[in-house]
DNA sequence: AGGATACTGGACTAAGATAGTCCCATATAG
DNA sequence: CTATATGGGACTATCTTAGTCCAGTATCCT
């Protein structure tokens, strides 16, 4: 369906988190850091702890968060949310996105042969991450900002969202 | 995941090769009045004929495909391939599109107070749904030919994918 | 050392979505 | 009237998702 599953979405959540605490949310200090405990996030976020748990685990196994064991542990961003993108963001929770099953392996298909498409939703899918390449989990994190996204579809005349009205 | 279902990826199939029927790759004759059956599109495609005629019905009940019933029956394109998009084709299978919950039916999300990512996602999926609107069932049906998509992130220096390499 | 804290890894289940098939009704051509 | 072909829907096996829980391990603090 094109929609991204509960629980990348939570991830998001959660990303966002580290990063606005990251930033010095708690005592206006910036602390790269700061460590958030699961219980932290769960609280913070206001999702139920046992995901948060299940999500943060899978976040620490990326490149994207590193966890401290122990009294006193938690977690962090390992790296600086300018430099996560949401496609980064998508491989973790959802593996290799792809649009369709296809494109996933090199085009290993059984239909290959007799697909009058010829790949293309493969390209479309490649346009799609190249423009999720572009959102940074800084973005995320600043929600009065527009994307840059936006300017993409502005350079048509068939599109049917407001080019970003007097907002800014 | 960011992944389509295999329903609309046939789905998409039997379009273009409704779209190529028309053209007239049977007699080399352009007709857009050419019905094709579902036995037609089925061997066509080498789909399951069930399949396709679930498809099928479910493409007659939108305003892509129109169909006439009875012996000599069949299915045609409604309109010109160069009208239909992606995002209109994505729209029939798989319901109005949109990435995450929240953003289906105008932000009516639980979570959207302790949210911190201010509907991000959404825009997100209104940037990518942009994309998509960028593309025909004509470019579908034409292989060889590069999106617009791809020029998109063309702008970005982050980017992973070429930027249409000599393959035309 | 010993207890408290907190991450790690994986198992497990209920609920939901998906893929695929099949049946019967209806409409049209000949 | 009959063969052809769509229309609408029911139905089920399978897979995925969402959410919970438990036993293990590392670290801090007393
Ligand atoms: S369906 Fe797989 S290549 Fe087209
Ligand atoms: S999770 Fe729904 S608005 Fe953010």
């Amino acid at each position: 369906m094109l929609r991204i599953s509960k629980l990348t979405d939570y991830g998001t959540m959660i990303l966002v988190h580290l990063a606005v605490q990251a930033r010095g949310a708690k005592d206006g200090v910036v602390d790269p850091e700061h460590l958030c405990s699961a219980s932290d996030v769960a609280s913070g976020t206001r999702l139920a702890l046992p995901t948060v748990q299940k999500l943060l685990k899978v976040l620490a196994r990326s490149e994207l968060v590193r966890s401290v064991r122990g009294a006193e542990g938690g977690y962090a961003l390992a790296r600086n949310p300018a430099t996560i993108t949401a496609a980064e963001i998508l491989d973790v929770f959802e593996g290799p996105l792809s649009i369709t099953e296809c494109s996933t392996a090199d085009s290993r298909c059984e239909l290959e042969d007799g697909c009058p498409t010829g790949g293309a939703w493969q390209k479309i899918n490649r346009g799609i991450r190249g423009a999720l390449d572009e959102i940074t989990l800084a973005d995320l994190a600043h929600p009065p900002r527009e994307f840059p996204l936006v300017d993409l579809s502005g350079r048509s005349s068939r599109l049917r969202h407001r080019p970003t009205p007097g907002q800014g």
